[in-house]
DNA sequence: GCGGCCATGAAAGAAGCTTTCATATATTGG
DNA sequence: CCAATATATGAAAGCTTCTTTCATGGCCGC
């Protein structure tokens, strides 16, 4: 019981682990302990523990975007037409079944949410835009940001 | 040398191992090709030829921001001076040695570029946009979008 | 059909995983 | 300051998994 309570504070090893496998998420427990510099069994339990405490939310294979005919990226910002709780609740619930939504953020400023989109094409956007994007539960407008480069995108995490 | 020209189409069992992959990437072998019926052998050679053909860029740990002090997310759309390929190019590479910088992607629109932005707390982005956003080459004006809330934030491709 | 080309699964030695245990180190309470 | 408790550690070992080798079977072009 006392762990839950405890921030479990992080030590250096424990951020050396993190960082090893935040870069490479299929390092072996044996390469991880060797880097570290712990044994195989410690390195173990200190990562199982990681991930109990919640620090490691996943492990994910980042698919590149391109190879499964999803290149085009697409920012949106969002207005709706009511700011009320209900308003925002609705948008959100139908928003987060939309599979080529990667993001979708509440925002201050002059739109309410920010969408980043994949897609495969131009034309595959403007009919999902069409179809799907303004015909979402109270949606006064759309601005629609065509990313023509990515600089970067979805770095890892500097901590 | 075939390999490399060609467009290594996926079958119904490489998409299973993307997918499962993408889901939990420290799935072992073993488990894999339990998973997706067939072979141990089968399924390392068919793993291996997706990292190597490219289809898994990284395989990278989800560090819960959150826990590391990465807890604030902002958005914010920058304006460049000037619309010249060297005035881009100067931007991105600076921007680019931004570690607190997440996304960074040239658009059309009203602003030259998007960032995704993740700081300890507002104090922290009042600081950096201070000292390092403004102070980017060529930024004529940014605008500042504080996430109020993560309704989806890095979704899974689907594809 | 025939020959070349891959893809496949069984097998096996090597490597790694994960638990147990005894010891060492830190923390707490008296 | 010491004792008692809790926590962390590495060695060891049994067990699983990895990853290569090899022989077989299907598929395509000729």
């Amino acid at each position: 019981m006392k762990a839950s309570f405890m921030a479990a504070r992080l030590d250096r090893t424990d951020l050396k682990i993190l960082r090893l496998l935040q870069n490479n998420g299929r390092l072996s427990n044996a390469e991880l302990a060797e880097t570290v510099a712990i044994s195989p069994a410690t390195c173990h339990r200190r990562t199982q523990r990681l991930f109990e405490d919640g620090f490691i939310a996943a492990v994910r294979a980042m698919i590149a975007p391109k190879k499964v005919a999803k290149g085009t990226l697409v920012m949106v910002g969002v207005v709706l037409d009511r700011s009320t709780p209900e308003s925002f609740a609705i948008f959100e619930q139908a928003v987060a079944k939309l599979k080529f939504v990667l993001d979708c953020h509440l925002v201050a400023g002059d739109f309410d949410y920010f969408l980043k989109i994949r897609v495969g094409d131009m034309e595959d956007f403007n009919r999902i835009h069409g179809e799907q994007l303004i015909a979402l539960p109270g949606v006064r407008q759309t601005r629609t940001f065509f990313v023509m480069k990515e600089v970067v995108d979805n770095a890892p995490l500097e901590f």
